[in-house]
RNA sequence: GCGCCCAUAGCUCAGCUGGAUAGAGCAACGGUUUUCUAAACCGUAGGUCUUAGGUUCGAAUCCUAAUGGGCGUACCA
């Protein structure tokens, strides 16, 4: 039972005993009351001058004395412009620190008995990740944590697109001018290997497409009979007839691919439980075709194509099986949603997928609604908005993309020379100071990408560095090392306070509200799918104890008592600093 | 054409289901270190919350429209 709940309740009480109405849980407000006014908690008076046919200043006064009598811990109220401000005991404040707030599973909450899937990732296998990756993978891990905090139970899955024409045009281009390159013969990574003959592709493609525009075609019919293009189609042709040659050359630059990314998920701290290979799933889906079309939800045009017919529900008419009866991407994600749900059988499972694809994901939810799966309720679209340069879209073949790998390493070696500037860890070994660069760059990389809310598209200057002051991931650690680093000088192991009856200074205070809030923002993050709530709480906690830190002595508090209590409230400011920080992925050092 | 999303300080972003005088960081300027880590702290300056209507005791927040930007509307994935 918090203290808002509380609150909330004898206010109930208070409006029918002195009022004689009832008024409904929902039309109290309590929030947190602004610095400048006396009290922790506001209660919004107007929805009750209804019924008390009042002021809000005497009816706030009014309920305000009831709340004072009626609850032991408001110890005093005010009333300005209609906001109830109420203080709370401090005796209340310590308690919560110390029974709660320290206690290791605060913010963990306990199992819901319901399973989550979270499908993240899902990289196209013709080229390596780069920053727009970086944001799906950092958002899909830091949202399967958040649900884990929150009592799900979560299965991290990824669907790896290893078909399709654009992965033969890294195949080709690799066959035709690769000279039998390997990871091992060019020291490149396997995934870059593979990306740069995608690039060479492409470039091979424009220089035809010209060449026959020069020799009269048109643009368009160039662009169909450009030789390069017509031998990936066939090979693709090739593929899905299971040639053995197409086959071989396919898995051997798959695996090297794999061998690629395997290295950047563990640089980035992302993992999953399952891989599903749409190389398997393209050709799921067709009896869903069936069943749609015994249940009438589908219908065949003359020509034998499957389509769905979506007007009503303000969409369009949608195909769903070509004509000669292949698969279109709709089709083998129908099939791959019943494949993920038969596998699991969770309760909900969640796409993050860039917003570009808004639109197939409302069809396809709509559809299986329509087919009446059960399921097709848990489904939902984690959108999140697209990475831009400067310069505009990053695009893969031209290669105006900002490269994960390249960018965690200079995010790294930015972290090294920072530090190295600062020389504060001079004496750490070569190892240590190895961890403690990583963890710096990419927590200023990761706390970057994720404290922009994830509808919002994100705007990322290459020439611009990403900060390591202010808003930031490096200062949040810096501030969990700079209380590590007091905590060890005192010898700190575990809860030590012992005095309830201190007299509280405004930023103790103020630091413990902040503290009690951490469980209502891991809630929220949930609900809404959104570790930026996160990030900004975790930044706001950080400024707070950076001030009590410059104001409050800790170690030389006056006396021992207070002293201990400080301790606590370090030791408590610091655990949360690192629970948040792990639901973003994001590590802490303990010095830095 | 139609549909979806976005618009807050010079820049990057917060602002919870409507609630008090709209907040941070960066950049600029000034200050703080014989005292627990200055990747910090304090201060100055910076805003018609794109615009116009509407709902309300109360709107950055909800509704309508306009403007600007992004995306989609493929027998690509």
């Amino acid at each position: 039972m918090t203290i808002e709940n509380t609150i909330a309740e004898h206010i109930q009480n208070a409006v029918s005993e002195l009022y004689q109405s009832g008024i409904g849980i929902d039309s109290i407000v309590i929030q947190e009351t602004r610095k400048e006014f006396e009290g922790q908690i506001t209660v919004v008076t107007f929805p009750f001058t209804k019924f008390s046919k009042k002021t809000p200043e005497q009816t706030g006064a009014e309920i305000g004395e009831y709340l004072k009598l009626h609850i032991r811990e408001v110890t005093a109220f005010n009333v300005i412009k209609g906001f109830l401000n109420l203080s709370i005991s401090d005796t209340y404040w310590i308690d919560q620190l110390l029974n709660t707030i320290l206690d290791q599973g605060f913010g963990r909450f306990p199992g819901n008995g319901k399973k989550v899937m979270v499908e993240y990732s899902s990289p196209n296998t013709n080229k390596p990740l780069h920053l727009g990756h970086v944001r799906n993978n950092l958002l899909g891990y830091s949202v399967a944590e958040i649900l884990s905090a929150n009592g799900y139970e979560v299965i991290k899955v990824n669907l790896v697109n290893d078909r399709g024409i654009h992965i033969c045009k890294s195949m080709l281009a690799w066959a035709l001018f690769g000279n039998g390159e390997t990871p091992e013969s060019s020291g490149l990574k396997g995934d870059h290997l593979v990306g740069k003959y995608y690039v060479i592709f492409d470039q091979e493609y424009k220089k035809q497409i010209a060449d026959l525009v020069q020799k009269g075609q048109t643009e368009e019919n160039a662009k169909k009979n450009a030789p390069v293009i017509m031998q990936a189609q066939e090979m693709l042709l090739k593929w899905e007839a299971a040639d053995p040659e197409v086959i071989a050359l396919w898995s051997m630059m798959n695996s090297w691919v794999y061998a690629g990314f395997e290295q950047t998920y563990t640089q980035l701290g992302v993992d999953f439980a399952k891989y599903y290979y749409e190389s398997d799933t393209y050709l799921l889906g067709k009896d869903i075709i069936e069943e749609g079309l015994a249940k009438g939800v589908f219908f065949k045009k003359e020509d034998g194509s499957v389509w769905i017919d979506l007007t009503e529900d303000g969409l369009d008419q949608k195909l769903v099986l070509r004509a000669d009866g292949t698969s279109v991407y709709i089709t083998q994600d129908l099939g791959t949603a019943q494949l993920k749900y038969d596998d699991f059988k969770v309760d909900q499972s969640i796409y993050v997928v860039g917003n570009e694809q808004d639109y197939h994901f409302k069809v396809l939810f709509l559809i299986l609604q329509k087919l009446g799966k059960s399921w097709a309720k848990g489904l939902y679209h984690l959108s999140y908005g697209m990475v831009d340069l400067p310069s505009g879209k990053m695009k893969s073949r031209e290669g105006t993309v900002v490269d994960a790998d390249e960018l965690m390493d200079d995010m790294i070696q930015t972290a090294k020379e920072r530090t190295e500037e600062l020389g504060k860890v001079d004496e750490f070994s070569e190892h240590e100071k190895d961890e403690l660069y990583n963890m710096i760059g990419l927590g200023a990389l990761k706390f970057f990408l994720l404290k922009v809310e994830p509808k919002k598209r994100l705007l990322f200057d290459p020439n611009e560095s990403i900060d390591f002051q202010g808003h930031t991931g490096p200062f949040i650690q810096y501030t969990h090392a700079r209380i590590r680093s007091v905590l060890a000088k005192a010898d700190y192991k575990a809860k030590i306070s012992l005095d309830h009856s201190l007299e509280l200074t405004v930023l103790e205070r103020e630091l413990i509200v902040n503290l009690s809030k951490y469980p209502v923002v891991i809630s929220a993050a949930a609900k809404e799918y959104s570790p930026a709530h996160i990030a900004n709480y975790v930044f706001e906690l950080a400024k707070l104890f950076n001030k009590f830190y410059h104001e409050e002595s800790i170690l030389k508090a006056e006396d021992s008592s207070v002293k201990n209590f400080r301790l606590d409230l370090a030791a408590a400011t610091a655990a949360t600093i690192n629970k948040g920080m792990a639901l973003l992925g994001i590590r802490v050092p303990s010095r830095m």
